[in-house]
RNA sequence: GGUGAGGUAGCCAAGUGGUAAGGCCGGAGUCUGCAAAACUCCUAUACGCGGGUUCGAUUCCCGCCCUCACCUCCA
């Protein structure tokens, strides 16, 4: 079954196809590592992950690249005040990068290049957009591209619809005037190449004009192409990223191969945090680590962050991450008893191999789940359908024969959505502290003395501490709340 | 100011020209010393406002109100 996508160069869906029939080349902007990922980041990086995962188990390959800026101001700023290197840096935030990739089951990309080790492939990008007359250096040694030399530009912005003016006059109050302004032919023109400045320390290449380092666009095109080639699949990131710096990586790219660039663009929306943008002075940027300090899984916030489509805004709130809990409880559950009935033990539910073995079949019940993925990658609605194909399953479970159709149904849903819905639980509980043992023991031996008032009495205590007791049938545990 | 998205039950969130998925919350039952947890079941006369088109609109068109986002290095 083919899967479709918003097509935000047409303005349409259509159904994503490799031009080779084989592979979908898919590059991702990736992060700038010059901090932590807020869960606006991981958003992006998500949705681009289950849309992965779906075309994967529609039977295709996807050869999924996605890159480090790990050179910008950003970096050079915040490397500088640090007195670190800025390769030192920038692995640290990579390495926070990947841990928090991997908190949230995000699948790994096959390549993931760095800024910094294609500098020689964005000073050939740079020759060959010179060459054709299409970039110039100034006095300075930094080389733009001259975006009046390219007639395609904005078509992907639709810059006459958004009246957004090539000639900088911009909103309302106007930008800062940057100090290399004057050296530009037009405001529109773009830098390919920042000749050196006092700020940026050390960190400089030798290039034909000069030192400097490369611009921010151009790593993207540089390393998309070197990957995937000079027509690609797919290109994603987040809207903001629509203009400039997808319209500017067109530019550079097809005014020097004379070719198409990336075939469909899919962008993800933005998202809010308690109804208002997130931004450091509210104080709402949260990264995964502030969302884990409130007791809450990884697992939780990746369903939070596919529980809306990916072309809405999805307004992230503590209660939401509180019925992703319950959510995520429900659907363990649910794959336990599927899995149990059908004979299949918690391994093979999770293995991607085993899984493709029965991604081709009809998922059973939970086709029309898939089938909502695969119609531009509607999330919602397939945790929508799946719900309710489970409460169909419990109300009929039909043949016995049937149950492992239904299971690996299930397991093609959980795959594509990337939820190890068993992870949490063995994973990120918080130890309780020693005296919250304590009073849990206590109590405990009061039960089994059959003094309940002091045993209900040490059951609110420990409550009040923020801790609840689960009793079993021969014991008890302990849950935060 | 311009552009875009959106306003669906207490909260979150799909969707449709023929009166509306799902999750959370809430309620009941089972269980339990009682609870909690878990499981099962149930619930709500929810589609911003005003017009128009239509046999019929939440879904199409127009106007209005409100919210959010974007408007050059921010996913």
């Amino acid at each position: 079954m083919p899967v479709s996508l918003y097509d935000t160069l047409t303005r349409s869906i259509s159904e994503i196809r490799p031009e080779d029939g084989k592979t979908l080349g898919f590059y991702c902007c990736g992060p700038t590592v010059y901090g932590p990922s807020h869960i606006g980041n991981l958003r992006t990086f998500l949705l681009q992950d289950v849309f992965r995962r779906t075309v994967e188990l529609s039977g295709l390959s996807v050869k999924h690249v996605r890159n480090l800026t790990d050179v910008d101001d950003k970096t050079i700023r915040e490397s500088r005040a640090k007195s670190v290197p800025l390769k030192e840096f920038t692995r640290g935030w990579t390495e926070r990068f990947h841990r928090d990739s991997a908190a949230l089951n995000m699948l790994p990309p096959h390549f993931e290049p760095a800024a910094t080790d294609h500098i020689k492939q964005q000073i050939e990008l740079i020759r060959c957009l010179i060459d054709r007359g299409h970039a110039y250096a100034s006095e300075s040694g930094s080389v733009y591209f001259r975006v009046s030399s390219f007639g395609n530009y904005g078509k992907l912005s639709r810059l006459k619809e958004r009246e957004i003016t090539t000639d900088r006059e911009g909103p309302a109050g106007g930008e800062p005037i940057d100090a290399d302004e004057y050296e530009r032919d037009s405001g529109a023109d773009f830098a390919l190449w920042k000749a050196h400045k006092e700020e940026d320390g050390d960190v400089c290449w030798e290039s034909p004009w000069g030192p400097g380092r490369p611009g921010w666009h151009l790593e993207c095109s540089a390393m998309s192409m070197a990957y995937l080639g000079q027509t690609f699949d797919l290109h994603g990131g987040g809207v903001d990223l629509v203009f400039p710096h997808h319209e500017n990586e067109i530019a550079q790219s097809e005014a020097c191969t004379c070719k198409p660039f990336a075939r469909h663009w899919f962008h993800c929306a933005h998202l809010t945090v308690e109804g208002s943008k997130m931004s450091k002075s509210l104080g709402n940027l949260y990264t995964l680590d502030d969302i884990q300090a409130r007791g809450h899984g990884p697992m939780a916030v990746r369903y939070v962050l596919i529980s809306a489509h990916y072309r809405q805004q999805l307004n992230f709130t503590m209660d939401t991450l509180h019925a992703a809990e319950s959510a995520l409880k429900r659907l363990r559950a649910k794959a336990d008893a599927l899995m149990e009935t059908a004979g299949i033990d918690r391994d093979a539910f999770y293995d991607a191999g085993t899984i493709m073995k029965h991604a081709g079949e009809d998922a059973g019940a939970f086709q029309p789940a898939w089938e909502q993925l695969t119609r531009d990658l509607n999330t919602p609605a397939a945790l929508g359908e799946a719900f309710r194909a489970l409460g169909d399953l419990a109300k009929n479970p039909g043949a016995p024969g049937v149950a492992g159709k239904q299971a690996w149904g299930f397991a093609k849903i959980v795959r594509a959505l990337g939820l190890d819905l068993h992870r949490d639980r063995e994973a990120a509980r918080p130890e309780a502290p020693e005296e919250i043992r304590k009073l849990a023991e206590a109590r405990w031996q009061a039960k089994r003395d059959k003094d309940f008032a002091r045993a209900d009495a040490l059951r609110d205590q420990l409550k009040e501490a923020g801790w609840r007791i689960l009793d079993r049938k021969d014991g008890y545990e302990l849950e935060a709340l």
